[in-house]
DNA sequence: CCTGATATTTAAGTCTACTTAATAATAAAT
DNA sequence: ATTTATTATTAAGTAGACTTAAATATCAGG
């Protein structure tokens, strides 16, 4: 299939080391924070989406919408998340960070992006050259993928209006 | 500091963008395994690591030994790690992985590969050989920094003797 | 207006993941 | 040889994250 050095393989070795290193300052600020994944999970969905109701949030964790109900409870109590009626369809609530929540959002993406920085710092002028072309490349092509394939998976049942 | 491309503005952004996916990918064959992020974790260092005890899964997971412990008993009762006496240490006991534990972890890959197979089906043969170009750069000069800075911090009780 | 689908919540109960504290066995040091 | 430190486990108890099932409120269509 490619004679090409294999890119699939490349990525997969890339991916690997980002998540030993990344997960680990994530993993501690977890703790530090008292967050759990999913709440990590949930908030930065939050953040990522323009308008996103509960049900959407456990479809994207893959948990029932009484778990999501019950964690977005806790998320609210903390004072990290702000849960309006909808007003365009009043069963339904509108989820939104406060701004706690948005600064959790911001520390939780600098944790993980430590060792990036020692990596970042490592790189010569040319080698960070070669490097912004193909991951600007990479960002590109993945956000197309993002896209194109609406209404590919059977399974949507809605609750994609979330990403 | 840099007039150059903002390397870490876009590998940040790469990051975000693999978490998405690459996690969703990966929950869900969480769930269909049964097994917690934790317990994936667990697996994924024993498979990285040569010689890996009990106190080391501990604290590369940020818990105490007890609940590595725990978790570590049932990952045996399901046939996926194995516990064995230390002979150089006969206080402590030796992980490695089962078959069927090795089986799970290189599943667990896959699952998170998807997205990956697709992305890089879009490329040409010149981007490839582009990003290939920059990924081998990148987890060459990540490797290093990973040998790097032995004993650099404070914090090292022993534990890293499993990375 | 009545019916059925949808969005969220509440209730009850299970299981996992943690914690600290206590225990046991071994190693290392004085 | 005795003390001190390390490694792993067990015990008891807490809290989070799920589940299913039932309750509420609202929407959308005949």
């Amino acid at each position: 299939m490619s004679q090409i050095p294999d890119v699939l393989d490349l990525l997969q070795e890339w991916m690997q080391l980002v998540m030993k290193h990344s997960m680990h300052g994530f993993i501690r600020y977890s703790k530090d924070t008292g967050l759990s994944m999913s709440q990590f999970g949930a908030l930065f969905q939050i953040h990522r989406s323009k308008i996103c109701g509960v049900t959407d949030i456990g479809a994207d964790l893959g948990v029932s919408s009484a778990a999501a109900s019950q964690m977005l409870d806790r998320l609210v109590q903390q004072g990290l998340v702000e849960r309006i009626e909808d007003p365009e369809d009043r069963r339904g609530k509108r989820l939104s960070l406060t701004e706690k929540g948005m600064k959790m959002v911001q520390e939780g993406i600098y944790a993980r992006q430590e060792w990036m920085k020692t990596l970042s710092a490592s790189l010569s002028d040319s080698e960070k050259e070669i490097i912004s072309t193909a991951l600007a490349l990479l960002v590109e092509k993945a956000k197309n993928i993002n896209s194109a394939p609406r209404g590919a998976n059977p399974h949507e049942t809605g609750a994609n209006r979330c990403l």
